[in-house]
DNA sequence: AGCACGCCGACT
DNA sequence: GTCGGCGTGCTC
């Protein structure tokens, strides 16, 4: 993008605001000049917003009126490939450019004044005659950061002390209390720190990587490694050639969980803390890192999706860890997959992108056969480990009680791993104790009021919980429909009601349940996984949240309660999905020296998914998968996209879904073809109704610029809302 | 997103 | 006559 480096104080330019105003407004440079790319404030009718400047003028609007801009602020300039990124994935994503500018200004305060701020260091001061052990900690501290100065709150808490030790500190002598600018720059890492030795595999692998980033050109490779293989250590090889070559690196992570050990990882490997975005970091520190992307102050951001849109002034490398994680798909606001945009992003700034997995989404694994991306394969597992054993258990030949959902053969195995003094995981991806509340006496289930989905009972809580709104209310007495007192039964399992079963089964056993909604925060859950891969529990209950990446060295059986789950429905990644996460979960046991297993239990073992999970010949499953999905033209072989139109008023909603059916004329012009509408999936979501249409084209179509003539047709009905979701990861 | 403008029904 | 319902359109 060639452009002018600077307007001159007076001259006309063109301002990009996060207010829904469809395209760039004219202004006037503020004294002082101000160059492209500036973060700016700019009058708007009566308000003051945030802007950024999009280059020069339009000339188009009355001179007379075009006001200038209140004034620069304390921030680095948006660089041109950021900016030609934002259009690209609003053009993509059929999302208007000023939304996709506030993706980009998710900060706190970006318009405060650059103050100072209260920091603590080490004065010339002698030790105070009275030491504790707290106060020891914080000398320390001091002391191992050389010099450096904190905040109270974060000195406090790597010393492991309260914040009135600090100020004790400062009373005694030693330590000194001053203002400091904000935003400091992020400790330099250091590249060159040995790392751990690599196999040789590993060290090829890396070797590839590096040179692709040492080309300072865009590429991206799908790094292919059984869990357990160092892909980590693989990819760290390449975030230093990054950092050598003075350039950015962003590795995002799809769950908070992981950030934690992936953050030690990091400081082993290159001596200091990257910086961390997600929603569990504080306002300051984000404010910080988000100053800091665009000025060059941090080299490494580890983050989760939304850390894609940080102004990074050189970003030379993404890492997508896990990049199958349907978390990587944003399903509200801007609707975009942070994998898709990650590529996107890389080839406006000359940067690799890494796509890690063991198991890869079925569109990277075709690109990788295409030759779009290149692949990397890391077939041994790190160290003595070997890939578990897998079998299924045929659930038609199990003697099962009713309500019990353990097998005897199951059950033996767990015995004996018990016995063993070894750990075992039961995979069963349902929160709360049953799906389905039923009365006995009419036969009602109960429902959410604002959704048509069903209630799910959290004994736990005392409560019913809708999964679909989160809408909850104390579980009751009498039925909802009939009011007949003391009839309502759970069926079905969820974990609770299993963790119920492990119980009864196993008394002496120290059970620990992992499901998302029984912790109060990441770091809660966080700690709970340390101490259970510690051994503080023989038995480990758990959704799929146990699925993503936590390392469980004592465990050496995995099974998968239903692993049927996922395989109804007629959704178009159900089986790609089983397949993935069943692979996952079983990949967790027997991890360092002790073998492990995975038995699914399944009412079907003849399903060609589960058959697939056991033969342990995953090629086979991708290209069985890919021939279905190519004979059919859906994704990666056709494009889609998903369209609700959602109201309170369900005929409002339908007949405007019947109208846009019938306007189908852009549609048909390239070929693609409508469907529906017809209720969403959720047909109901807090009270609004939504019907769904589906758009089908062939892959090279210019779906976007088609979709967007084709809505722009109608004229929306007050209080009705409509959303396209290009390449939609699930539909019915 | 706000906020003003404006075109119709119910009130003092 | 005038207050106020919220549908429509503008913001440089």
């Amino acid at each position: 993008m060639a452009e002018r480096s600077h307007f001159r104080e007076g001259e006309l330019i063109s301002v990009l605001t996060t207010e829904p105003v469809g395209r760039p407004l004219d202004y006037r440079a503020p004294a002082g000049g101000v160059a492209p790319g500036a973060f700016v404030e700019v009058p708007l009718g009566p308000r003051r917003v945030l802007g950024v400047v999009w280059g020069p003028g339009e000339g188009s609007f009355d001179p007379a009126r075009i006001r200038p801009v209140n004034r620069v602020l304390d921030a680095a300039p948006m660089v041109p490939a950021m900016r030609e990124f934002l259009i690209r994935a609003a053009d993509y994503t059929l999302t208007p450019l000023p939304q996709m500018l506030r993706l980009a200004t998710r900060a706190p305060g970006l318009a405060d004044p650059p103050g100072p701020r209260r920091v603590y260091r080490r004065g010339p001061g002698d030790l105070p005659d009275r030491m504790t052990d707290a106060r020891a900690r914080v000398v320390e501290v001091l002391q191992d950061y050389g010099g450096a100065s904190f905040a109270l709150a974060e000195l406090a808490r790597l010393a492991g002390v309260s914040t009135g030790v600090v100020k004790g500190l400062v009373k005694a002598g030693v330590l000194i209390e001053e203002d400091a600018p904000r935003d400091l720059p992020y400790p330099r890492l250091d590249p060159d720190r040995p790392g751990k030795a690599l196999t040789e595999d590993q060290a090829a692998a890396a070797r590839l990587l590096t040179e692709g980033v040492a080309s300072g050109r865009y590429g991206t490779t799908l790094l292919k490694g059984v869990t357990g293989s160092g892909k980590t250590e693989v990819y760290l090889e390449a975030v230093a050639e990054a950092l050598r070559h003075g350039r950015q690196v962003l590795v995002l992570l799809p769950e908070i969980a992981l950030t934690s050990e992936f953050l030690t990882r990091v400081e082993a490997r290159f001596g200091a803390r990257p910086g961390e975005w997600h929603s569990g970091v504080t306002q300051t520190e984000r404010r910080r890192l988000w100053r800091m992307a665009g000025e060059g102050g941090v080299q490494l951001v580890v983050g989760a999706r939304s850390a894609l849109f940080l102004p990074f002034r050189d970003l030379g490398l993404i890492v997508v860890d896990e990049e199958h994680d349907s978390s990587y798909k944003q399903e509200d606001g801007a609707l975009y997959n942070a994998r898709d945009m990650a590529v996107l992003r890389a080839s406006l700034c000359d940067a690799q992108v890494v796509l890690a997995s063991a198991t890869p989404s079925l569109e990277s694994w075709v690109n990788a056969r295409t030759g779009k991306y290149r692949r990397i394969d890391l077939n041994a597992r790190f160290g003595p480990a070997r890939m578990p054993s897998l079998s299924a258990i045929d659930m038609r030949a199990e003697q099962l009680q009713p309500n019990r959902w353990i097998s005897p053969t199951l059950a033996r195995a767990v015995e004996q791993r018990l016995a063993r003094g070894e750990q075992a995981l039961l995979f069963l991806n349902r929160r709360g104790y049953a799906p389905v509340t039923l009365c006995r006496a009419c036969g009602h289930q109960i429902g959410c009021d604002q959704c048509d989905a069903r209630m799910v009972e959290h004994r736990f809580l005392k409560r019913l919980v809708c999964h679909q709104c989160g809408e909850s209310r104390p579980m009751p007495e009498a039925c909802p429909s009939c009011g007949v007192e003391g009839k309502l039964a759970p069926v079905g399992p969820g974990v609770e009601r299993l963790a119920e079963e492990v119980a009864e089964r196993f008394p002496d056993a120290r059970v620990a349940v992992l499901s998302s909604d029984l912790f109060a925060s990441a770091r809660a859950l966080k700690e709970s996984i340390r101490q259970i891969a510690e051994g503080a529990a023989d038995i480990i209950i758990g959704t799929q949240i146990v699925a993503k990446g936590h390392n469980f060295p004592l465990l050496t059986l995995v099974g998968v309660i239903d692993a049927d789950l996922g395989l109804q429905g007629s959704d178009l990644r159900a089986a790609e999905r089983s397949f993935q996460l069943v692979r996952q979960v079983s990949g967790r046991a027997g991890r360092s020296d002790l073998p492990g297993a995975a038995m699914l239990q399944t009412w079907q073992p003849e399903h060609p998914v589960i058959r697939a999970i056991l033969s342990g010949d995953e090629e086979a499953f991708w290209q069985a998968e890919a021939a279905q999905r190519e004979a059919a033209g859906m994704p990666p072989y056709g494009r889609l996209a998903g369209i609700v139109l959602s109201s309170p008023d369900m005929h409002a909603a339908f007949d405007t879904g019947a109208e846009l059916a019938r306007k189908d004329a852009p549609l048909r012009r390239i070929g693609a073809q409508v469907f529906g509408p017809a209720p969403a999936p959720i047909a109901r979501v807090r009270g609004r109704h939504r019907v769904r249409l589906l758009v089908k084209a062939a892959r090279g179509a210019p779906l976007q610029a088609a979709i967007s003539e084709w809505t722009g047709q109608i004229r929306l009905p007050a209080n009705l809302r409509l959303t396209v979701d290009i390449d939609p990861q699930s539909f019915y």
